[in-house]
DNA sequence: AAGACGGGGGC
DNA sequence: GCCCCAGTCTT
């Protein structure tokens, strides 16, 4: 099995792969259709996220907006809703976008290519190659993390992989060697042996189907791939957060259109760690008549690429100013979209 | 090319 | 604590 070329080894992929797939493809609720909508809100959901976390979170999706329809016609705040605690919030509202787009433009009907797809709202390179693939058997590669660590130790490819010209290679190459009809279950054949044998960490060689193929398990170098750039280093951000109580109730306000956590509701924050009399200030300013504190926790919140470390202050006010919404426990655990950051709190109050 | 953009699970 | 996940968009 020595030294064959790149493309041989590339070429001999679906005969192997295929059956294998055929054999080992877990139960997903996603696999249960080929319907564009399905498969659209599934790859969405999985990017940069895993299967076990997307479950739940699909299965809750598709019985609120079980059709394009409905999710194009449903109020923000609901998409927002049911998608609280997934992160990266731009894909629900990028979601909606799409699907607005898809009932006002073309009559409910998803585009068939992945160069269309591609112009869609939260559909980039590899979304695209997947709906494309599985759900209309075009031979148009899904190259995410899966794949990308998959053919680096196949060929023994020592260029990082997070560069956009080693994804563009690794993609064209696979194109050129989709099983025609067998696309869909191609692509998900490829993911499932990244998620399933071929793991970042401790891969299941002995049990690999693709093992008589693989330069780094042939140099006994699994581990050396992929290779990857060095990661920026996060920030470190002190916030001080207002538990603000009046009447049973607790002050919320919703943050910016833009940006982090964009949209989503918080508790009244700012910048900085401030002390108890300062905190006592600002809350005097924004109206709330504070008449005393009832304590402060500190809280750590790690973001991508910040790290927030919190100080959050229980005040009881004699006053409910109308800089803030106020809600009861109720209605702050099933009406708003808190995230994580913010949602950790609820012990608190 | 680099940074913004969440959160959780595994070790 | 670090890694990394069925990535996309903006600058």
């Amino acid at each position: 099995m020595e030294d064959k070329t790149e493309q041989a080894v590339y070429e001999a992929l679906p005969a192997l792969l295929l059956p294998w797939y055929a054999e080992n493809a877990r139960d997903l609720p996603w696999r249960h259709s080929r319907e564009p909508y399905r498969v659209w809100v599934s790859e969405i959901m999985l990017q940069q996220t895993r299967v076990e976390a997307v479950i739940g979170y699909y299965n809750r999706f598709m019985a609120a907006f079980p059709t394009i329809y409905a999710l194009a016609e449903a109020e923000e705040s609901r998409v927002l809703k049911l998608w609280e605690g997934l992160g990266y919030y731009s894909r629900a509202r990028n979601l909606q976008k799409t699907a607005k787009q898809i009932v006002d433009d073309f009559d409910g009907v998803f585009p068939d290519t992945a160069e269309a797809l591609e112009k869609l709202p939260g559909i980039g390179a590899y979304t695209a190659g997947a709906i494309a693939s599985i759900c209309f058997e075009c031979p148009s590669a899904a190259v995410d993390g899966n794949v990308l660590r998959i053919m680096a130790r196949i060929t023994a490819d020592d260029s990082p992989i997070d560069l956009p010209a080693t994804k563009r290679k690794i993609g064209a190459a696979l194109e050129k060697v989709y099983p025609k009809g067998r696309c869909g279950a191609f692509t998900q054949a490829l993911m499932e042996l990244g998620a399933c044998v071929c793991t970042p960490k401790s891969p299941g060689c002995t049990a690999c189907p693709v093992q008589t193929l693989c330069a780094a398990h042939r140099e006994n170098a699994v581990q050396s791939f992929p290779v990857k750039l060095p990661k920026a280093k996060k920030r470190v951000e002190e916030r001080t957060v207002f538990l603000l109580r009046c009447g049973g109730e607790t002050a919320i306000c919703r943050r910016e259109e833009t940006g982090l956590l964009a949209g989503l509701w918080q508790f009244p924050n700012c910048a900085g760690a401030l002390t108890v009399e300062e905190a006592v200030r600002w809350a005097e300013e924004h109206g709330v008549q504070p008449v005393g504190l009832f304590r402060s926790v500190h809280r750590t919140h790690i973001f991508t690429h910040i790290r927030w470390e919190m100080i959050g202050y229980l005040l009881d006010c004699a006053a409910k100013s109308a800089d803030f919404v106020w809600a009861g426990r109720e209605a702050l655990t099933e009406a708003y979209a808190l995230p994580t950051a913010f949602r950790m709190f609820l012990e608190d109050i």
